[in-house]
DNA sequence: TTCACAACCGAGCCTAGTAG
DNA sequence: CTACTAGGCTCGGTTGTGAA
């Protein structure tokens, strides 16, 4: 059946029909049989519909099988008087039903990345698995933990099904036996898996010069020569950094100075091996330039580009890659001179503190939005996160400040203020407390709504 | 028949744009 | 400054499918 959207007409048969309907099923059995009734439509035209619902049986009576005998009588109406869409009707408003975005337009529109995709559920699991051992391990009685206890950690891990069947299903991981003296259901780590974790530890150990590396490396690219070690906290997992990175590297090696509690600055830049000021994509470019006789113009801002499998390429895509691939941006390691993004192509280009900033330009009703929102990308360390709205997020007990503040009925600029003043590290902006105040109100009606 | 996995689907939240 | 709404995104539940 084609969807209403795209069949106008539908929707107005749909209606009549429906409508029709309503007055039949009130009828007595006895007028039920020949059914005669005058519908209006949309433009005010007057609808015959003369219908033979029989026979009267209680199978056949059903609300879709006369839907269907009136919907084949209004076609036939409909094909003889001629109803249009034109002048006739045109000042009548339409609402068509718009095409709805669904998760299956949604998937149907992705290409997706299987192997991402399966690569991010495993992740996920790891992460639950590895939090869970993290719980198992403060428990000081032993090295095992009752089951009973272990279902109590859902919420904390974020489990969302039974811990045993959880358990069970990842056997290799959990070592589930009863207590030899009291018979209560207990949960180890398997020793596969204390294999596995011992083994990583070891090899965290074995790259400790790696890491070392790594971090000189972050802070050569950073602006002010400086990071926060809370930073290198929150990707310690990416990088392969030990829990204890702060002293058995910052403070081990004499290439780190930390300047305060929290942040780190690297000794003598200027003294660096030169080796280590080289990105590994500048050996890729190197390659291609060699290998496939590519000419510098082609190559020197380029990156490796691997399309998920299955991904469409429409026609025009590969040219305006070329004309992307070919805009110059500051690269990590030079310090020299501010460069100006380029927007040609409708596509930005810079790099923000070592990490490539792509900005593409919204899109409506197929024109391009000429409307560039910051010419001048390439910028310092950002001082102000305003422009990050995760930042700018309320807290719960500023949310709560803003319902108490609008209940006695301080202005929005002035309960921002009074939030700053309580919390001056607070980045938000007035249209957040706008947003706050409509959540609230949308919350406080939800609640009125009788159900 | 059971189980695991992939695909599907919709609810709900949040941000930001826009008209008035 | 308010009200409304589009669009992006996540999450959790359901359904379909194929292998053991």
């Amino acid at each position: 059946m084609p969807s209403l959207h795209l069949m106008p007409t539908t929707v107005q048969l749909l209606s009549i029909a429906f409508a029709a309907y309503s007055i039949w099923k009130t009828l007595p059995s006895s007028e039920k049989i020949e059914y005669a009734a005058k519908a209006v439509d949309n433009s005010g035209t007057v609808v015959d519909i003369k219908c033979k619902v029989y026979p009267i049986l209680s199978l056949q009576c059903n609300m879709v099988w006369v839907l269907q005998q009136f919907i084949s009588e209004i076609q036939i109406a409909y094909h003889n008087i001629r109803l249009q869409f034109g002048p006739f009707n045109f000042t009548t408003q339409h609402r068509w039903k718009k095409p709805a975005v669904t998760a299956k337009t949604r998937l149907e529109d992705r290409t997706r990345d299987l192997k991402l995709d399966n690569l991010m559920v495993n992740l996920h699991k790891l992460k639950l698995i590895l939090s869970l051992h993290g719980l198992m391990s403060t428990r000081r009685r032993g090295p095992f933990v009752s089951v009973q206890i272990m279902s109590r950690w859902s919420n904390i891990v974020g489990l969302n099904v039974p811990i045993g069947g959880f358990l069970r299903k990842y056997r290799h991981v959990f070592d589930v036996f009863p207590h030899p003296i009291k018979w209560n259901i207990c949960c180890k780590l398997a020793s596969k898996m204390k294999l596995l974790l011992q083994e990583e530890s070891d090899v965290i150990i074995n790259m400790e010069l790696d890491n070392v590396q790594r971090i000189k490396k972050l802070l050569m690219i950073s602006v002010t020569g400086t990071l926060h070690i809370h930073a290198l906290r929150l990707t310690k997992q990416e990088l392969g950094l030990p829990d204890d990175f702060r002293e058995s590297i910052l403070e081990k090696y004499s290439d780190f100075e930390l300047v305060n509690l929290e942040i780190v600055r690297l000794i003598d830049k200027d003294d660096l091996d030169e080796d280590l000021k080289v990105a590994e994509v500048e050996k890729w470019r190197e390659k291609e330039c060699t290998e496939k006789w590519l000419g510098e113009f082609e190559t020197k801002y380029a990156f490796p580009i691997n399309f998920p499998t299955g991904f469409k390429i429409k026609a025009g895509f590969k040219g305006k890659l070329k004309d992307w691939q070919r805009l110059a941006y500051s690269k990590p390691y030079e310090k020299e001179g501010v460069f100006r993004a380029s927007t040609r192509g409708g596509i930005e280009r810079a790099v923000d503190n070592g990490y490539i900033v792509v900005t593409t330009r919204s899109k409506k009703k197929g024109d391009v939005v000429k409307k560039v929102r910051n010419d001048e990308h390439n910028h310092e360390a950002a001082q102000h996160l305003e422009g990050h709205p995760f930042v700018r997020r309320l807290s719960q007990d500023e949310q709560k400040m803003v319902g108490q503040l609008t209940e006695q009925h301080m202005d929005p600029c002035n309960i921002l203020s009074t939030i700053k003043k309580q919390n001056p590290d607070n980045v938000s902006v007035i249209r957040d407390i706008y947003n706050a105040q409509q959540k609230i109100k949308n919350e406080k009606k939800a609640g009125t709504t009788p159900m």
